[in-house]
DNA sequence: TTTCGCTACGTTACCGGTAACTCTGGTAGC
DNA sequence: GCTACCAGAGTTACCGGTAACGTAGCGAAA
């Protein structure tokens, strides 16, 4: 108990005493049994879920990055999951991350199956549900408006006097938050008077061949079109190289316009019309809202991490 | 017992308890406790811890991914750490993840620190170190020789007659696997007769603005070089958009050559040369020679993942 | 002197799954 | 009829950390 005591810490033992304790530790190597103290010892786990759609993506892989970090310098260690933005997916990661009673868990999206949401009531653990910002979360939401993204491009683009507008997403059939954007991008553009001419849903995943034949595929349907949004800026920069190859004049002839804020997208001979994530801040907020849970510290239970439209050179 | 039999599929129980028990456990909604399962039986944890150097780079997203993805059907879980290549950091992760009595560690990279060879000759479980291969490796080690890409792209560059050759490199001072390929580009160049002119090693992570600056800064300095080696894609692209704003020919006044194979290299206006790496076959191999090991298969110890040169436009 | 309160440290029991062992009833072999 | 064997089921103990409680020793207050 006295060793227990000291290295966890606690209070309840001499200085001199400590100072024993430390030295055999550190003579023995001594490495503590966080499955030990976590198993017999009720909210005691410093283990938490992470779940995100992909970890391919540069974004999640920065959000990612961000709760890794944040959680390893306040002493957590990360376990993940990838569900391919697919409830069922996520369900069956929860059930096999609850089985190690972990102290907390973060989920992208605020999809959920039943029984999901029967497994994280029962297991009654702090839930952060990150990215798309649930106004009623399950516990903790730190993200921000897809649907607001989508309108406020939407608002953007019908400024900038463009009529005959398109738009070309990925992961058609999949709940995927690009959808919401769209559905914002609609509504702004129907409000507006120029409802929204087209769209190209891909199955594939998001990304620059997408982008390049999504647009391609587009045009050859509805040729007229000044102006075209795209799921993200990977597919919005395979967008831009279809056109350059074909000689078409951006912004001149058509508009593009992404979304997410990719590096990539800063240094193209033309700045893309886009809208920045705080990724960083989403993970950093998610991580210690967590832990400020698990420790009984008071938390806003929902918290917006603004985004921002970037007018570049081509819309 | 009977129960505990049941749910792990061993033997000593009649079908009749067998369906009396599922039944009980489905209605209950049972799920056992892994942490417990770990910490009372040796060698009964299903954790795996995973290193990588960072979380935001495309292609370790791509290794992760395939790991997390074999390990989780194979009814592994994924504990993951990121040590922006540096050996302190690994250890720092290492003495927190080994605490969790895992059953086995990917690492990428065979640099480890004195204290980390201890921790992980202690702990007694497989280890795979991946993506820079490892001939005399701690226990598997999957992956391709860094040293041969660059010697292999050095030979090419110069079968293409180029002979004012420079290197934009990220990350100075630390172990990267990015300097081993330098070190094979330089040997193929000195052996060639047209030894390496200047190299510029930021301190930078790399990325698209690391290259579009580092190839800015390198010519400044030596004007008359007829091609540039970078450190991966992303920089190379970096490198591309510097050429193209400030009018440079390229392939005709500039080679520029990357490393690592980008979705986005391959739709830019000219296909960039490159090396393609099987990041998923790495990750997989990984993950099924770990449980492979696990379960007392045979398993041979270095796999090499080979990479291909792919001749672009670029060069 | 007695009692109280406090610090420092020790003892016991518990968490849940499972290895190792024990027990029981039925059957095959002699 | 007796023994040996086996399938199916139960019992006990253990993993290591820690909550809860117990105890010794000492100074201060009554």
């Amino acid at each position: 108990m006295t060793v227990s005591r000291v290295l966890r810490g606690a209070s309840g033992f001499s200085e001199i005493t400590r100072e024993k304790v430390q030295r055999a530790a550190d003579r023995l190597g001594y490495l503590p049994n966080r499955l030990a103290a976590a198993f017999g010892t009720e909210g005691a786990s410093t283990l938490v879920g992470v779940c995100v759609p992909r970890l391919t993506s540069h974004l999640f892989g920065e959000v990612l990055e961000a709760i890794d970090r944040t959680l390893s310098r306040l002493g957590f260690q990360t376990m993940i999951g990838s569900n391919d933005q697919l409830p069922l997916e996520e369900e069956a990661w929860l059930r096999g991350l609850i089985s190690w009673r972990p102290a907390g868990v973060i989920l992208s999206g605020r999809t959920h199956t039943g029984a999901s949401l029967e497994l994280l009531k029962s297991a009654g653990m702090p839930i952060v549900e990150i990215w798309d910002l649930n106004t009623t979360p399950l516990d903790l939401s730190v993200g921000f408006s897809h649907y607001d993204c989508g309108h406020e491009m939407g608002r953007y683009i019908l400024s900038r006097g463009r009529g005959r507008i398109g738009y070309v997403g990925a992961l058609a059939g999949v709940p995927t938050m690009g959808h919401r954007r769209l559905d914002g991008f609609r509504a702004a553009l129907a409000a507006g008077g120029r409802p929204l001419v087209e769209t190209e849903i891909l199955h594939d995943r998001p990304g620059f061949y997408a982008g390049y034949y999504g647009l391609e595929t587009l045009l050859a349907r509805v040729p007229g079109l000044d102006m075209v949004y795209f799921h993200d800026d990977a597919m919005a920069i395979g967008g831009l190289a279809y056109a350059r190859a074909c000689g078409i004049d951006v912004p001149g002839r058509l508009g593009i316009a992404g979304w997410g804020g990719m590096e990539a997208a800063s240094i193209l001979p033309q700045r893309l019309t886009t809208t920045l994530v705080q990724t960083h801040s989403i993970g950093k907020l998610a991580a210690e809202g967590l832990v400020a849970r698990l420790r009984g510290e008071a938390v806003r239970d929902v918290t917006l991490v603004p985004t921002r439209l970037v007018p570049g050179a081509t819309v």
